[in-house]
DNA sequence: AAAGAGATTAGAACAAATCTAAACTGTTGA
DNA sequence: TCAACAGTTTAGATTTGTTCTAATCTCTTT
């Protein structure tokens, strides 16, 4: 048994495989745009353009309907920030953001230092799923 | 100088002209909608329906001009939660939201008791506007 | 009451996201 | 290996929320 065995030659494809999603050519092209180099934010229009720049056949249904799929099979994660669009976030660590309300850019912080305390109780039938913590930004004046 | 004279007789009137807004028929009845009554939340398409529902002649298209005034003017304060709709929020204290993600339902909590702390400083050539707390829900399992 | 700035309107236009149903492709099992 | 089928992708239509347009109307001022 050669020592690469233990190494799946493409990691991203089991990646896929063990969210449930058959590793497609799209799908994998664009697991690679967003896993491959670091953290990212991205709106679907972003993602399809990219695509087009990297010459990966793939059409904006499919963009919206694999961001959708990725962030069930917990992959990415949704931020809400200015309505009228949806941002993905690649990164999953206990995380928040800023937002910079002119130039409408979205940079994570860390949630290490930062503490949210005396949140209420959450109303009668509910639990918390997540704090969510936006730090609008303006120009400095 | 006879005692009713400091009280405007209609005191909304007065607030629109403050703000620097023609008491017009819509803004009227629309200021009584959303602020007459206690705090609360609104979507321009339920606003749409409130004002028909009291026979109050207005079109969307107002609605959403009203809306946006009121908020320029800091009558308002405009929440995003969920993307693809806008919530508008009569609540100008210094509070929080409650977001219950089934339901769509929002909520807000009273900041007095709510810390948050270790905020990282702004990005140079920025500053903070807001730190926004977003407490998500979900069916108690 | 007339005039002009500002407000309202219906409907068109726009943008983001979803849906449709037809064509295609990974996977399975013989 | 390959046929068959479930799952995937696609172009384009559709839906939904919002803004725009340009014509009409109405507050305010004189």
């Amino acid at each position: 048994m050669g020592v690469m065995k233990d190494r799946p030659f493409t990691p991203m494809l089991e990646r896929l495989r063990e969210a449930g999603l058959r590793p497609t050519r799209q799908r994998l092209a664009l697991a690679r745009l967003l896993f491959e180099g670091g953290n990212r934010h991205v709106t679907a229009e972003q993602l399809h353009a990219e695509a087009r720049r990297d010459e990966i056949p793939v059409s904006l249904a499919t963009i919206y309907n694999t961001l959708n799929q990725f962030r069930k099979a917990g992959l990415l994660r949704e931020v809400v920030v200015d309505s009228g669009r949806s941002w993905f976030d690649t990164n999953l660590e206990d995380h928040h953001h800023f937002f910079h309300e002119a130039t409408g850019a979205l940079t994570d912080f860390e949630a290490e230092g930062l503490a949210v305390e005396g949140v209420p109780r959450a109303p009668a039938g509910t639990e918390i799923a997540r704090v969510e913590v936006i730090v609008r930004l303006r120009e400095a004046g």
